[in-house]
DNA sequence: GCCAACGTTGGC
DNA sequence: GCCAACGTTGGC
C-alpha cells in the first residue's frame, strides 16, 4: 500500500469533476513526463491511495484523496490526432505513455493550501515543496500521509 | 503575465 | 556527448 499526489489545474480536470463522473473514476490522461509515467507505470497498485491536487489554482492545495482503481494502461489521447495530448512518435504496438485510472474517495471540507503545507514544521522535506518541483506525479511518505489526512478531518 | 526551474530537441 | 535554444510547469 502506497500514498501519492498526483496534479491537475482544476480549470481542465477537478476534484468536483472527478466526484461527478460516471463511478466517479476517470482515466487520469495527459501526463507526458517520463518519471510520473514511469511511477504510474510501474509503481502504483489497485488500492494506493493518492491526494489530488490543484494546481495552478487560486489557492493551489490539496483538495481530495482517490483511490488507484486500475494499474497503468496505454494513455489513449496519445493516438487522437485532435487531442492536444496526441504523440504522432507512438504506436499502439509500442505505446510511449501509460496512465491509471483514479477513483473518488473524498473531497476536502476545505482546500488543504500549499501555503499552509509550507508553513508546516512536520512537512519539511516533502517532495512537493520541493522548490523547483514539478513533476506532477509523485510519492507522498506514509508519514506524511498520515499527517495531511489528520490535517484535513481537523 | 512574469519568470525560475526544469525537460527536451537537435546541430555539431 | 555537449550544450544552446526552446518549450513547459506552476507559483506568485
Amino acid at each position: 500500500m502506497r500514498y501519492w499526489l498526483m496534479k491537475s489545474e482544476p480549470e481542465a480536470f477537478s476534484i468536483d469533476d472527478l466526484a461527478s463522473r460516471p463511478q466517479q473514476t476517470e482515466l487520469w490522461d495527459g501526463v507526458r513526463n517520463y518519471q510520473a509515467r514511469n511511477m504510474m507505470r510501474d509503481e502504483m497498485q489497485v488500492g494506493d491511495l493518492a491526494f489530488f491536487y490543484h494546481s495552478n489554482a487560486k489557492p493551489s492545495g490539496i483538495a481530495g484523496v482517490m483511490r488507484i482503481a486500475r494499474t497503468a494502461c496505454p494513455d489513449p489521447t496519445q493516438f487522437e490526432m485532435a487531442s492536444k495530448y496526441y504523440d504522432p512518435t507512438s504506436t499502439p504496438d509500442a505505446p510511449r505513455w501509460m496512465t491509471v485510472e483514479v477513483t473518488f474517495v473524498s473531497k476536502c471540507p476545505q482546500l488543504l493550501a500549499l501555503e499552509q503545507l509550507k508553513q508546516d514544521p512536520a512537512l519539511s522535506g516533502m517532495q512537493l515543496l520541493r522548490k523547483g518541483n514539478r513533476l506532477s506525479v509523485m510519492p507522498v511518505a506514509k508519514e506524511h500521509w498520515h499527517y495531511i489526512m489528520q490535517l484535513i478531518e481537523k
